[in-house]
DNA sequence: ATTAGTTATTGAATAAAATTCAATTTTTAA
DNA sequence: TTAAAAATTGAATTTTATTCAATAACTAAT
């Protein structure tokens, strides 16, 4: 067997998706030509990011998940912006917020073990620029993506 | 104009989206059957839970975005599972996850307007089974669901 | 209220894609 | 080594997305 899974589940993670404009017309009793005319519309106001799968992450290798709350020094040599676009841009995070309150900054992470995932925090406190760091880590997760697991 | 948005846009938050089989079979360089039997396989094998499409959540009116770390309380009556699952069930809700330390519960929320997020922090410590809980508003949002904002 | 310009709707035609099928190959496990 | 199961793939078929052109519905200015 190809290992197929390896390549495609990276693709489906973000995009290589399309809305099902023929279920959305029999569901609403809309014709064809009226929902791809909207739905284009909605792709072009970009009211629509993108479509992609969700996954039942245990079964692809990414079993722990975990949220790490991050205090940003305040230096002035440290821009928050370009820092929490560094930990955007990492592959295994799924989401990054600068929130209000005691904490600057919220990232959601997903990894294939607890050694990744210490790897993965150790990386992100070494970061210039991070100068605290609280983890959580998901025991079950209820919801994820709008999608019940 | 028909207002296909509203009903639309609830349908594509958890569904009515596929794969891009020649898509993917084009980018790989693999036979489109090929693709198509996996996915397929993948499916039925559940690490496949399905595919939706991504928001700018601003642009559809769900502007505010906030965490909500949740205490349960350990009143022999109260089941944590069912507090849980009642929370998902919230269509606001984006995540649920139980979680490790000092917090017993995160959840991510999505509403119209902080008056409406107001509403729905009292209706969540409303609930018999929560008995504290502590929000952390979305300042910026830089990825949402693995999509850069 | 009238009008002109823009945006939205829709049935029908066309193009593209998904799905099925059957033959073949590869893998698995005894 | 062998037989069963799983995976691959080109070609045929079915289904779906997309385009198109005619019409309708809005919008905003007079």
């Amino acid at each position: 067997m190809k290992n197929i899974d390896k390549v495609v589940i990276p693709m489906l993670k973000t995009g290589y998706c399309a809305p099902k404009i023929a279920g959305l017309a029999k569901a609403t009793g809309e014709p064809a030509a009226t929902i791809h005319y909207n739905i284009k519309r909605m792709e072009k106001g970009g009211l629509i990011k993108g479509y992609k799968a969700v996954f039942d992450y245990s079964k692809i290798d990414e079993g722990v998940c975990a949220y790490i709350l991050i205090n940003l020094s305040y230096d002035e040599d440290v821009n928050h912006e370009q820092v929490s676009k560094k930990l955007s841009s990492m592959p295994q995070v799924e989401s990054v917020d600068i929130i209000s309150g005691e904490w600057d900054a919220l990232i959601k992470v997903r990894a294939k073990n607890l050694d990744e995932f210490y790897e993965f925090e150790s990386s992100v406190l070494n970061n210039k620029g991070v100068s605290k760091v609280m983890s959580m880590i998901s025991l079950k997760q209820m919801k994820t993506e709008f999608m019940l697991q």
